[in-house]
DNA sequence: AGCCTCTCTTGATCTGCATCATGGTACTGG
DNA sequence: CCAGTACCATGATGCAGATCAAGAGAGGCT
């Protein structure tokens, strides 16, 4: 059965909609009913978009924004072609973003952890040109663009802001590019989890024991490398003293040792 | 000598200055000397930032825009950590646009050809997160970025229209991402050639028949490739009679086997 | 013209990662 | 609690493209 996970309540009248609609079957049609968060009170907002905003914009802001229930592991938060409506902030668990090939192959083109920002890949078709979807229980914030635009277009704060992330899209997106290019399977295996200890470092967690929410598939996939080759690459940097993995759990043991793994590509 | 390419006169204040400051020595301190060319009358106005404006927006636009004399082949129109202040639009010629990586080697993440925007990888950082070169002699529009933010705060059409630039770059990355990724050689460089040729196509050039700006090196570097594995893949083309090659002149002569040969990755 | 340098082509060999194959381990749903 | 199904690890083999090597054009400078 589909509903809407921003509000428990399950819908009429999306049952009678067409399933692969995301759009309109989809996590995010607005409802009343209040998650009871707020960026306020959110630990993360000053990684998120609040960012650089003061209280009486940031009031404003609050106004647009749509939370809803979590969405379910593997569940789908919007897909290529979905009309493009929103913006999302991850408030907790973790997504992954990917592209389906012509023929029918998964490319993972990045993993969204909490106070990340995802979607804006939307705006220019007004169509998601990709898919993302939970990699595990995950609560979500809709910020609906429209209105995002007229308030930014009276918040220079906010404009800048909005400009300055996708400008870090873009030179993430070209790290990446380089990372495929140029760097070898320990190096990018290194650099994937030099990124996320220092991400999950800005949130106040450790930097060095962490969960990798990802299966082995979506790093390998996202690093064009096969499953087997991010198997034995753990393998040797747990064999070398560098890491010590227990299935998605890391311990970082040696810190510089993997920086020079990563090559200091990034 | 350093001089200022949007001003065909010698800067004696330029001459103080530190050679590697590329913002302070480069090529667009504003100065009065005009190219006599406006976006109204510039054939590319239906394709570049002008594109969703009515003529009195377009006025404003105008004033801000800096033209200057063309930059020569291999001139640098910026480099990484340049402070950010504008971005450009590419009126004649090509540049190609490259990150340097920590061992020195270069990344080459796009070619951009007239009617093109580029620079924008700059505004997260206010520094320029890439280099840009030019592959020919070239002319470029430098847009200040805070005049351009001020105006598209007034102007919700140019206010869109840059977070759909932005967000086609984004776009345009993952598509470069998945290429690496998961393609081989012959269609990774049978995917460029058809969005050259596609691009040429834009602007009423030959879409067939074309001349590549940049060389085997670039094209090797940009699609994650040596310069060996692209001469022999044009060879390949060539003798499979998909491709006539004589040295940068190109002409598909099967665009369909084209297509083909890039698997319709893109 | 003639020299030098840079770019491109083609061949021979090598190698890092893919692919194939197999077994182990950990969730998940009945 | 057990069966079924992901997910993960590790070994054996193959191959696309890198690397090494050598020459051929093409363009720029005196």
């Amino acid at each position: 059965m589909l509903y809407n996970p921003f509000c428990n309540i399950v819908q009429e009248d999306i049952m009678s909609v067409h399933l692969q609609n995301v759009s309109e079957a989809g996590p995010f049609r607005s409802c009343n009913h209040d998650y009871k968060v707020s960026c306020e009170t959110c630990r993360l907002s000053r990684i998120c978009l609040p960012l650089a905003l003061n209280s009486s914009d940031l009031e404003q802001l609050e106004t647009i924004i749509q939370r809803g229930r979590p969405l379910q592991k593997n569940e789908l938060l919007y897909h290529e072609g979905t009309p493009f409506q929103s913006i999302y902030a991850v408030r907790s668990g973790a997504l992954k973003g990917y592209r389906t090939t012509s023929d029918g192959r998964e490319q993972v083109t990045g993993f969204y952890l909490p106070g990340e920002i995802l979607g804006m890949d939307g705006i220019s078709e007004n169509a998601h040109a990709s898919s993302a979807r939970a990699l595990e229980t995950a609560a979500v914030c809709a910020i609906p663009f429209d209105s995002l635009e007229k308030l930014s277009a009276a918040m220079p704060g906010l404009q800048r802001h909005l400009f300055q992330l996708m400008s870090r899209e873009i030179t993430e997106d070209q790290l990446l590019i380089t990372l495929l290019s140029k760097n070898t399977a320990d190096e990018r295996v290194a650099t994937l989890l030099l990124s996320i200890s220092r991400r999950n470092a800005r949130r106040q967690l450790s930097a060095s024991q962490f969960r990798l929410p990802m299966s082995r598939v979506d790093i390998g996939n996202y690093l064009g490398l096969t499953v087997e080759t991010i198997s034995r690459v753990f393998s040797r940097l747990q064999k070398g003293g560098v890491l010590r993995v227990d299935n998605k759990e890391i311990e970082i043991l040696d810190q510089e040792a993997l920086q020079l793994a990563a090559n200091i590509a990034a």
